[in-house]
DNA sequence: CTGGATCCAAAAAGATACTG
DNA sequence: CAGTATCTTTTTGGATCCAG
């Protein structure tokens, strides 16, 4: 959904954001990225239950593609690769901040623990 | 994509926002409704170039089912409906602000007008 | 272990025509 | 004017199996 050179032109920054954003496990990603610091591939699978591979591997693409995230692949064996958020993925889950507090506020009832 | 009794337990306070606002126009609606504060439906259709009936209809359905606008129907000839924001969906776009900056930035290049 | 390749199902959106 | 009814197309995501 979201490969940089994006076709449409943007009407506005929000829905810019919401393509860089609008997977369906896109913000679960990230949320357990910024929580890690730094995942390995199948942990970030572990972390998002439900999730396939395929998925996981497409959305991890196009993350980085925006770079949101960074992909360091080191070459052994088994291999092994390291994803962690870039700055402008801490920027982004930053300015995720507000739209999770209406959701907990507005969607969910109270908020039991933060998120 | 979000009508009101969702079925998945959501994992935290941003895919829950996500699901309320997850539609293509969504938050162009949105932005117009706080932009006029007031649109009806053929308002809001020129508003949000390119969307059609159909979609428009359905996504200002989910968003009243999510308690996001309002829908105040008056009884004449012609028809004539008007659509404002909630209190909620105020407090929504306000939540929008930071990650439509992070857009404008990061996605975007400057930001030529604010949105 | 980390994914790529395929095939398939479901969801969302677009086109068009029609009605109270 | 403000939608609804259909039908088609596009987009996403899911299930598997396979490979470096």
């Amino acid at each position: 959904m979201a490969t940089v050179p994006r076709p449409g032109a943007y009407v506005c920054g929000i829905d810019a954001a919401m393509d860089v954003i609008g997977g369906k496990w896109k913000v679960l990603i990230l949320w357990a990225l910024d929580e890690h610091g730094s995942c390995r591939f199948g942990e970030l699978r572990r972390q998002v239950p439900g999730i396939t591979e395929k998925v996981l591997a497409a959305h991890l693409r196009e993350l980085e593609t925006d770079g949101i995230v960074h992909r360091e692949a080191y070459d052994e064996v088994p291999p092994r690769v390291e994803y962690t958020l870039t700055e402008v993925g801490r920027h982004l889950n930053a300015a995720l901040g507000p739209l999770g507090a209406w959701g907990r506020e507005h969607v969910l009832g109270g908020a039991p623990h933060p998120a």
